[in-house]
DNA sequence: ATGTCATGTGAACAGGTTTTACATCACGGC
DNA sequence: GCCGTGATGTAAAACCTGTTCACATGACAT
């Protein structure tokens, strides 16, 4: 790995023959390619374009769009994993609200960062290509497995479940209600609530089901008191 | 040698000049190509090289590609719906039993035609510029919407949750986990579980809370009776 | 100063997209 | 039966992008 040194250029303009710093120029001219047309609409010479340099250039820090798509999506990985670390904050207070945060974070995270998003679950990377990328989606996964298996464990243990089911049920609901609801793609649909809310309303009958929320705003199965 | 011809006459012969069914190869050809390479892989040209025409000839069929790719995807709707509904059955005997075949359904179709779901949630067509499609895609989810409605209206009215809620929730969570579990994706994740039996899980949770299925296989919280 | 190597250029080739002019054929009026 | 017309396919061309190659540049160590 190189570390450069150059700075950034602050007035952008070109520093002579060598860019300096092409390989976090084209990171990021790939980041906002991805933001306005996806992951399947940039292109290495168009990133190229708009590093100023040649269609060649790239070709010197990336193999191909693959590997610049991968790491791109690596670090959304961990800015990801970073985001839902900071929302959990390890379950302080209340483990149900910090359980709450962590799927907002989710979300705001989808909404706020759409590219990386999208480098992230959209572009289909060959992840057996590339470790580093898997091993960082399992980390940021690891946050959510952590928060649900420290949810359970407030449970006594003849009635406590599965910490992964829990975890696999709350991705699988936060990434569907992401790539459905909250992402600025043409395809969206219009829901008549927040994409968080609706998301934490999920959560809490879910939650609830197992005994780890309180009652939510509908009406639960009768019981004492 | 540049394009031969597909000697292969699946239900239509070769005819010489005239292909004589263009439109319908070349939407084969699409979805074939969709399964192998994602929609973004897929491309005019190749879809002409597999019906053993000019690169030319799709043009007399489709504006471009997003066109073709939206036909198919307004064809996977409809073939999703079908399936949905059939699966769904208007409820015939329990309610909740054919919301479980309703989600099985669900991810079946992910698993069994993964170029039609891509085509239908990958894709990123403009919704607004084919109404179709959008329309087929809102009857599909109407199969779901009318589904929970059906549910809920078997509590009494103090304790019945918006149904479209329930319908979002239960169609987020199944899109969440067909497009992280069940698409034969080099991202896919491995999973401890069979995904339909995943997505029962937790449909069941979400239900039990709500009062609309009995007791899961783990602990619900204390209750009378 | 000098050699070396990472980095960028320019040219070349392969392939995809889309348009335009033209070729072929199916079909219906006569 | 003949023919004209529109639908469908071809060929060619102009224009992209991806990728590789030989070569140019200059930062840096010696």
């Amino acid at each position: 790995m190189t570390w450069t040194r150059n700075p950034e250029p602050p007035g952008g303009e070109r520093r002579g023959y060598h860019h300096g710093n092409l390989r976090e120029a084209l990171l990021a001219a790939a980041l906002s390619l991805i933001a306005e047309k996806g992951p399947a609409g940039f292109t290495i010479a168009e990133a190229a374009r708009l590093a100023g340099v040649s269609p060649a250039a790239p070709y010197r820090h990336f193999r191909d769009a693959e590997a610049l798509l991968a790491e791109v999506a690596l670090r959304g990985f961990e800015r990801f994993e970073l985001a839902l670390s900071r929302a959990w904050n390890n379950g302080a207070a209340d483990p149900v609200r910090a359980f709450e945060a962590l799927g907002r974070a989710y979300l705001t995270f989808a909404r706020q960062e759409p590219a990386y998003y999208a480098a992230m679950f959209e572009a289909r990377i060959d992840r057996a290509g590339y470790s580093a990328l898997e091993a960082a989606g399992d980390r940021a996964f690891g946050v959510l497995r952590e928060a649900s298996e420290r949810l359970a464990s407030s449970l006594p243990r003849e009635r406590r479940p599965p910490s992964l089911m829990v975890a696999l049920h709350v991705w699988a609901l936060a990434h569907g209600i992401a790539t459905l609801f909250v992402r600025p793609d043409p395809s969206r649909r219009k829901l008549p609530m927040s994409a968080e809310d609706l998301l934490e309303a999920g959560v809490l009958v879910y939650l609830q089901s197992l005994g780890l929320a309180g009652g939510s705003a509908f009406g639960p199965p009768p019981r004492a008191t």
